[in-house]
DNA sequence: TATGAATGAGGGTTCATTCAT
DNA sequence: CATGAATGAACCCTCATTCAT
């Protein structure tokens, strides 16, 4: 997704006059990659600002400031994956099905989306100070657990789940697996000499998830 | 410990005249703690030279700079982890009993040691750039690992543990379910609107850590 | 020239705003005046600023750093008496009479500006490094050695200078009786007890050059 | 000399105990390295320091400070080349011999002694401030005078040489044609394209010069 | 005599933000 | 809506020098 925004925005060439839809995208665009890998105090606005072909001062016309920005980039980054989340319709399969289902995908989504991590990683070592501020963010979860709620609930009337499971706890636990493993894949590749970030590690990481979920779902 | 450190040398007192050593611990313990909950763009050389009571100048005699002793600091919360760690002797007991233990000091550890948590997510931030430069840090973590290992084939040799575990990713398993919990409580009690911190969730928390290893190592 | 602009731009008054040529040449004129004297490690950012009445922050702006801000000096400077030199059209005189006019000229140039030989001096103690850099330096160089070659040439032709001389050895020895007189006067004069400043000797000095260079013409 | 002393001079190994002699050579020479090149603001006290092998606190001891040392190195430095002027015995010659012989020494210790020239520009950058407070150093040359006064005057009368040459305007001629090409050899190399400091150019400039002060000198 | 830890005053540089156009 | 020059507050770091041992 963010490949193909910067294919589409060329960084050299200027949003053009008056674009106001184009203008706030690049800058968006641009903002995410730079908090991505530099954190929110090693992020520069002029970066930004060049990279998204757009004057500081719309930075400013747009989001407020450097805090605004970055706000609007945390709020756009949770969007998109809990969007992606809803695509898959887990409600409408067995219980199971679901939640092995969620596994991956959140596997998947982790790997193939970095700055999700980078700006969580960010983001909790402020305290959430800039997250909170936002109105739109707890709606956004809701779905997600009442999914996963029913169908812990379905799985444990038919004996097919242990009973007595909390959503938000096993949901924790599943972004927990994989979050962990590659946010930090850089000290754990260090301190224990051994690369994490080739394709087979990825694939031995996410079938191992699979298999700690699903030991501890069984009755 | 560091809260031991910070009451023993007052912030305002001269570490007093000619004391190398105690200089030395002085701005470790500061940066310490300057460096998590500020990363290292955040935290100010000027912050731990007025906290640990030593001249300005002292940081870059002892430890080369901002840099050096963001290393220095990455280094001795390593080291204080594998140390604690070192002591249960998990070598000494019985396989599933180890790995139990293993989790709860973990798990403990985690909770005691913000600034450990703080540092990993600041040290990954920039891909463990500062890390790989530590001749220690190898070292430093066979033993986790040759234990871990030795238990592991033990447990299933007598058939109580699932064969074939890779103790790597065991022991990054461990990790994750507290860590994540930890590290990320700040935007997981903004998005699900439920605090985290309180002595209840951390022990629930805990339990459920405890049931998803346990379950995943049954044969 | 350096005097003019000093006098036409108050120190003190800021540089009005948005207007960047101007403020361009302020600081470039402010600094001329404080590496003269001070060399590169001696002139200090913080007074340059102060002199040229414009913000800090500009210089990095303008010339991206006190090193870059010196070779643009140095360039400039470079640039003024080749242009200097270009104006006395040595190519139209008779050859023995352009010789005399350029060292007549270089005499007085160097008298004129202190400060292209206080530069000099800075520059080479540092090895021409910074001069090194520059891409337009040797161009500018070039009708120097040019005419100097085609009048050395003519003059022998004709029987009236000697044969065989190196135009670039010349120049060399026309510059070093002045230059070396000039920039090494306060250590001559304190070696010699003598004064090499005032009108007289300066004057005999002019006249001496003038014997030296024209004596070696001679066939 | 300098060359001599570095290797009789361990930088590594302390001056040990108790050698008071020693210890100053040693800071002295190390010095003359760190001032030759790096000018007197780009001189570093703890480079000098752990150059000689020596505590910092003894170039306070000796020298009084940083400035102190420089000028104790500015009289070394004219002292030396003085020293080994009055061993030509230029007195004892013929008169063209004399100055031809002074001419070609000039030009040799130059080459030999880059650190003369460094140290000459440098102390010229101040104007010679610090010269200027030595005791010594007028009286170191009187006999260069003295003896050039009185080979012209000789040469004068017997018709060899053209009268009314002003020797101290006929030293700095020589040394002019030396010291210009040679301190700044960076730059001319710069402007001009071309080495100046290969054996070949060298020795053409030190004929050319021969040839320009013999040829003032003829009546 | 000798050591090296300690100091305080600045040096160059960076940055988010504002302002005139 | 858009530009980029201008700002001032800090930030990291350096250095000559002194002090306790």
């Amino acid at each position: 997704m963010e490949a193909t925004l910067s294919k589409s925005i060329s960084p050299k060439r200027p949003t053009g006059p008056r674009d106001p839809v184009r203008t706030r995208a690049a800058i968006l665009d641009a903002a995410t990659e730079e908090f991505n890998g530099k954190g929110l105090n090693g992020a520069r606005v002029d970066t930004i600002a060049k990279r998204s072909g757009v004057n500081k001062r719309m930075i400013y016309h747009y989001f407020g400031g450097k805090e605004g920005l970055y706000l609007a980039v945390l709020e756009e980054t949770y969007s998109a994956i809990r969007q992606a989340e809803g695509d898959l319709h887990l409600g409408d399969r067995d219980p199971i099905e679901a939640i092995r289902e969620l596994v991956r995908f959140t596997w998947r989504y982790f790997i193939q989306h970095p700055e999700f991590l980078s700006l969580l990683g960010t983001e909790n070592l402020h305290r959430a100070r800039y997250l909170r501020q936002s109105a739109r963010i707890r709606d956004l979860h809701f779905p997600l657990v009442a999914t996963l709620s029913h169908q812990l609930d379905r799985g444990a009337a038919i004996g097919l789940i242990r009973p007595g499971i909390d959503p938000v706890q096993l949901y924790i636990t599943i972004a927990s697996l994989g979050f962990f493993y590659l946010s930090n894949r850089y000290t754990l590749a260090t301190i224990f000499g051994r690369s994490m970030d080739d394709p087979d590690s990825l694939d031995a990481r996410g079938r191992h998830i699979e298999a700690v979920v699903l030991s501890y779902l069984k009755p």
